[in-house]
DNA sequence: TGAATTTTATAACAAATGCTTTAAAACTCA
DNA sequence: TGAGTTTTAAAGCATTTGTTATAAAATTCA
């Protein structure tokens, strides 16, 4: 057909996504982008189309690689555990993140979604996808009875969804343990059965 | 001494302070700037010194304005009621924002504070801020009763700071009623007093 | 081999960026 | 009044922005 492609799709779509997860949108360059990927400007624009375009690719990408897989392997998990094992493992993704990137869903619902239709779908549609792992997994535990029946699965997968984000948006200006597991702790503690509960206060 | 300013400076940051709002800080130029504040570029600096110490002056004036009187006035109620009232406000606030622009706090930690040490320094403390308002309605609630003690202060302030980013992150891409009411109901669940706690499970 | 096609490298484009210069205008105080 | 000072308006500065034109290089299929 015709002279074929130098570079490796998949590659240069990871270090996009390296770049516009740290820098943000609007602060990155396509010239930025171009060194980054290894790639002249021409061959960007070839590849993807506009600015616009690589970003979303690499937001999709991104939103395959971290959020698809960990759904994907925590569902395996029992309901509670799994509730669990996700707000550990996003805490202890935050506490070794020196760049303080966040998370590049969180980022983009900032920067990019409120402006733009599209980016809107896409970001929301994340949202949804996560709400309804927390949802799943909520329903499975009260049914099983390792989760409290105290509010409806909706609005625990509600409030588990928010307290991601909340985490996500403190651990990039205070990356701090005690912040951050004190954040999650009493909403873990609303998930307990009553009969299991810990009480602080439950004198004979 | 010299000639006089034309402009109000209140005036002039309270619609700096509209625009960086709105379309955060790298997508705001200084002559979009300029023409909204109704002054000429040589003004701003003049008057302001550079693109980031406006946006410095817009920041801590939104502080001021929005958060500082919230807290002042919320003070002032029953902490259990003041909770409850923050919430509300900030849900209605949410709600009616039809150009999803936020808070105007919550950007500058995701868009400005990662990269730079002043504003990661100024959104850290308005966090504290908020943790510790927090901290004293919970604190003040369960030693009237009115609040668990089920779990710690502490922890239960960091809980309702992170439902209120939570839920001011989400509202920028689905600000839905049901959604965002959805969120705190648990949370404030959480806050009631065992005795007073309508379990949904509660045979007699 | 050679026509056809796509990717690449280089350079360029107009527009926009943050910021500064120049000089006129508007004030205070002696 | 007039010397001194600051603010304003207008234009300009170098650099960077997203994007594209041009032509050489690398392939496939006939």
């Amino acid at each position: 057909m015709a002279r074929p492609r130098e570079f490796d799709e998949e590659l240069v779509l990871l270090r996009a996504v390296e770049l516009f997860w740290e820098r943000g949108y609007e602060a990155t360059s396509i010239r930025h982008l171009a060194e980054t990927m290894g790639l002249t400007t021409a061959s960007i624009y070839n590849a993807f189309g506009d600015k616009k375009a690589v970003y979303r690719r690499a937001l999709d990408f991104y939103v395959q690689l971290s959020l698809g897989e960990r759904i994907r392997r925590l569902s395996q998990k029992p309901p509670r555990e799994a509730i669990d094992a996700f707000f550990d493992e996003i805490i202890e993704r935050s506490l070794s993140d020196t760049k303080r990137k966040g998370c590049m869903v969180v980022n983009s619902a900032l920067e990019v979604a409120p402006h733009d239709p599209e980016f809107q779908r896409v970001v929301g549609e994340v949202l949804h996808q996560l709400e309804g792992f927390f949802r799943h997994c909520v329903k499975a535990g009260q049914d099983n009875g390792t989760i409290s029946t105290g509010q409806s699965a909706d609005d625990m997968a509600r409030t588990l969804l928010s307290a991601l984000l909340g985490i996500r948006v403190l651990a990039r200006t205070r990356p701090e343990r005690e912040l951050l597991e004190g954040v999650i702790k009493p909403v873990l503690w609303l998930l307990e059965p009553e009969a299991s509960r810990p009480g602080k206060v439950s004198p004979p």
